[in-house]
DNA sequence: CCTACCGATCGGTAGG
DNA sequence: CCTACCGATCGGTAGG
């Protein structure tokens, strides 16, 4: 067996292979199931297209994940926690720039950072989230909730001494849910440039533009 | 035949039936359809599951449409016409009201009516038309689009107007799509009162606070 | 609109 | 991880 996936693996490093290979593999798949969950929906992908698209044969999904479910689960537990990550290191780096930051300015680095999950580079794991987390068993929905409440925990003290600023001019939960609404939304409508070519840049401008509307938008004027 | 569904519908007043109960049915197949694509999503819903819904055999919404998708799009389009009709309704009893309303109580009815539409009673069709259009042939797709950008009509002039006056903290457009954003998610989060006992006044409080806060949110103080 | 039916596809498994 | 396979379900149709 060992000596077949050597065979396939050719010039790859000579390590403890049935481990590495094993989370490559897997890591494949939740990237290919991200990739099309998102784009075709989970109910619309089969198995089979996943398994295809990592050059696997139909049944062979299922000697890394127990079901399909198990497999959109780990993409967006995957998502969640990139997500949870880089928004704290987003936080940190602002710091670092910026040693007396204002609430305002706070909100703007998570405005721009979210933005970025769900726009940005790698950002299937998050759209499948948002999308098809209806598809999970009610345990792997709790857990989902669980994190998504890590991610969002970050912005409730920020809003929460703006509005005692008086700078939010609604309730702080609305306000919340509806700020996220319409960064969450910006997925159905923000088309990503077609090409990798000179997309850097535009995207880049794009995204920083569109979160500085936001933060304009929702909070008073200075 | 004509017997058959005359002991079916026992007591309905005899009218030249053969139409009148081909609209009923098809009416019937476009609610059941309506309800599960909401709650279950377009894939996850098959027809046999619709047909029994309405008292039909597996094959027999075939007799009233040619295929799923094109029940999934005779459901959208029927809550785009309703939208797009109550729109127009309620502007108009606005405008009775308060013969000299300014734009920002204008874009007030605008909001409170798109709260209604996602999430008042008869909001499964919108709901299906906001998540599963994707499942759409592209020609069906761009029929919706259309609609659509018939149903936002309403809210261009007035945005222009708050605008140029000087009460939108952001570039018009961004801040339509924003503010579409922020209430179109609300029906991932606005959970309805599950009986049906004094909902009614709590939904209408509900919706009614939504609505001023997401003005509020959305607009320079006065 | 029902009865009876079909081909295709799908998630998942046994056994190596 | 492949081979070979299965039961179930599904969209859709013919024929009345």
């Amino acid at each position: 067996m060992s000596v077949v996936q050597a065979k396939r693996a050719r010039g790859r490093p000579k390590k403890t292979e049935s481990e590495k290979d094993e989370g490559n593999r897997r890591q494949a798949l939740i990237a290919a199931a991200g990739y099309l969950f998102k784009t075709q929906g989970f109910d619309a992908t089969s198995t089979r297209e996943i398994a295809t698209r990592v050059g696997m044969q139909a049944g062979s999904p299922f000697y890394h994940f127990g079901n399909k479910q198990d497999l959109l689960m780990a993409v967006i537990v995957e998502g969640l926690q990139q997500a949870i990550v880089s928004q704290h290191v987003a936080l940190l780096l602002a710091q670092e720039d910026e040693p007396w930051m204002s609430e305002r300015q706070r909100l703007g680095v998570l405005i721009r950072h979210h933005l970025n999950v769900l726009l940005g580079p790698n950002s299937d794991f998050i759209g499948v989230m948002l999308y098809e987390a209806r598809s999970l068993t009610q345990a792997h929905r709790l857990i989902v909730h669980q994190l998504s409440d890590e991610y969002e925990a970050a912005w409730i003290p920020v809003l929460d001494k703006l509005s005692q600023q008086d700078q939010l001019a609604a309730p702080v939960k609305a306000a919340r849910l509806l700020i996220f609404g319409a960064l969450n939304w910006t997925v159905q409508w923000f088309a990503m440039p077609p090409s990798a070519s000179k997309s850097k840049d535009t995207q880049r401008l794009g995204l920083d533009e569109l979160a500085d509307a936001a933060l304009q938008l929702f909070l008073k004027p200075v």
